[in-house]
DNA sequence: AATGAATGAGTGTTCATTCAT
DNA sequence: GATGAATGAACACTCATTCAT
């Protein structure tokens, strides 16, 4: 194959990746896990069922392909975050920035992921191997943390379970994130909430 | 009908139902909230399918019996505490020390209802409501801590939110609960944290 | 087995099959053939399902019960109408007032055999057989009338099942036969068009 | 899509709807209302059950439209009829010579539709309602009839539901519709039946 | 003889996956 | 490569019939 189709045939194969990964996003919001069906995706990219399946081997790796692509920027952002040269206490503020700018972009998504858990269940290969890894890598965080004596000791992947855990309770109240003044304040109710109880008297939070 | 018969029917009754609730719980841990068939509960059960419909009118209603079953005791004993008399933080340890062991006695059910929350999607009727109920009760406890000036002011309901996901958070790390030991340890942690957090000066926590 | 006992036995089932016709009319009526099932009957009779299986061997074989037992009072005065000596267009006429009588006392069962005749299908045996009868019978006086020279030759079978039905025609209308006048009137217009048919003189058939 | 390509596509469906069409009715003869299930028909048809639902949406659908292709020929005859200037009692001749043609040449269906009636119950939107509206149609003619002075005054619609009862009265015989002769033999019987009735000159009723 | 719990073969319907065109 | 018709294994639920008590 001359290298310039080879080149374009990847790049319709991306376009279409990209075209069936809106349209699955699309059908998850307006029907929930248990209406997503093949059909519903394909008539909403406008191609036809059978085509999906030139691009996924299955429905759960179209899935898979649409959770990983939803949760990737914060987890690559996460990647940067923990190989970067600043305090851990920067990195998790960095962190819980993006991951508050990221929720509020895909609102209604997140309901699956955060509050209607029911794709955990369809997702548990990838989306929880991504989850553990996210959890693995935000345990670096604190672990740098707990030697820099700001966070007190304790198992850090606990300590990024907790702070997960915090976050999801925060975002169950569906609060408002749309503009920066209201992230910024549940930022702070979140970190403050977190540190006041992990941080040393060196590292307390003001 | 004689008294005794009607009695031991009705103990025959509870027994099936309990019987279905067992084979229910065994095949959501085995097979998780997709899998849970009615061919395979029956199975389960080892009884014929047609036998369910006599004790549940549908899928839902077993389900929720199944929930419902799970999360009553918590529940009830939520209840109590809010009545009681006594400090915010005494009814807080003390459910916290009740969660504890509830989820050590129902380990791998709890596997359900806090980690794999596919659970949730399908029991928004009754589940999600019993959730929420919850909520608000652990918000009543909130609200007489900050009044009785050991929390530092918030909404009290965001501040349950936040206490449960903590929870979530430190059991998704799936500890070892075994022991009344291990279970201290557990609550000091979340305890530790939560506190830590949010207690202002006069109720920080030692 | 004393002769006493036996008798008593026989009460005892002909007053239960009484009660179980009963119930099934009225399961029929409220909930039309689809809406018949065992259970409804059952319960309407306030016995046991399996109790149903004492008096009759299937649900085929207490339909076939009830429809008989529905059809036989017009079928047994049909039997008696032939037997006697009198004149054909006695006996239609006689017939005619018993039927309408009939239908006028079980108004919405007869909704079913006439009209709704979903029944049919699940009486092919014994209903069909009935009506079948029912017709050789009337056939009977038309064969009288015929050689009596009251009615134009023709086959008494065929002269049978165009006076059936021309009744079903006429019921189909839902008339009002609550009344001895209004069923005088229907009897009048069935009797005067099956023998001078509706032209009028000026448009009287070749 | 190409012109070419969307004709055969649709040649193809109405292919299959043809087939499925054809045997439903197959199953319909064979097992009655009753024993009609998708499964059966499918199995008649050569083709998979879920393949029925690509073509149509329930059972209901499917029976809808092998009702509606039995009798729309009738009824659509009997709305020219209507509309046409000419006698009553020609458009009445006419409208049983199509009818017993139709019948003649769909014999084992009208089985079902005049004979084994049970369809009707199952068919109460559609067919009830296509049935109701031919005898309004039927009740137009005799209307106009009545108003030319050839029938004897009377409710137009029992006149109709008359009519159809007698037609219904003599197929219920099964007579032999075959050949032209035959046709025209019953169309005189039932017409001059329905016009004169069938006293003889002595026995004509008061 | 009476009971009603247990049974299990169907029912209509859905949908992920395959495959001929 | 794209299409969408065809497939068939599930699925939740029903109900006539059986049977242990």
């Amino acid at each position: 194959m001359p290298k310039f189709a080879a080149i374009r045939k990847r790049a319709i194969q991306d376009l279409m990746k990209e075209t069936l990964f809106e349209a699955t996003v699309a059908v998850l919001n307006k029907r929930g896990m248990e209406g997503m069906t093949m059909d519903l995706v394909a008539a909403e990219a406008g191609v036809a069922k059978g085509s999906l399946y030139r691009y996924f081997h299955s429905k759960r790796d179209l899935l898979e392909f649409v959770f990983e692509k939803l949760i990737d920027p914060i987890f690559q952002h996460l990647e940067e975050m923990v190989a970067k040269e600043q305090p851990a206490i920067e990195k998790l503020r960095k962190h819980l920035q993006i991951l508050l700018e990221h929720v509020a972009k895909h609102a209604q998504v997140h309901k699956l992921l955060f509050e209607d858990d029911v794709a955990h269940g369809l997702l548990q290969s990838s989306e929880r191997r991504t989850f553990e890894a996210a959890s693995r890598r935000l345990a670096a965080i604190f672990r740098q943390g707990i030697s820099e004596g700001i966070f007190v000791p304790g198992d850090p992947l606990m300590l990024a379970n907790m702070y997960l855990g915090l976050c999801k309770g925060v975002l169950q109240s569906q609060p408002d994130l749309g503009g920066e003044a209201q992230r910024e304040k549940i930022h702070h109710l979140i970190l403050g909430t977190l540190l006041n109880g992990i941080a040393s008297e060196k590292g307390r939070f003001d």
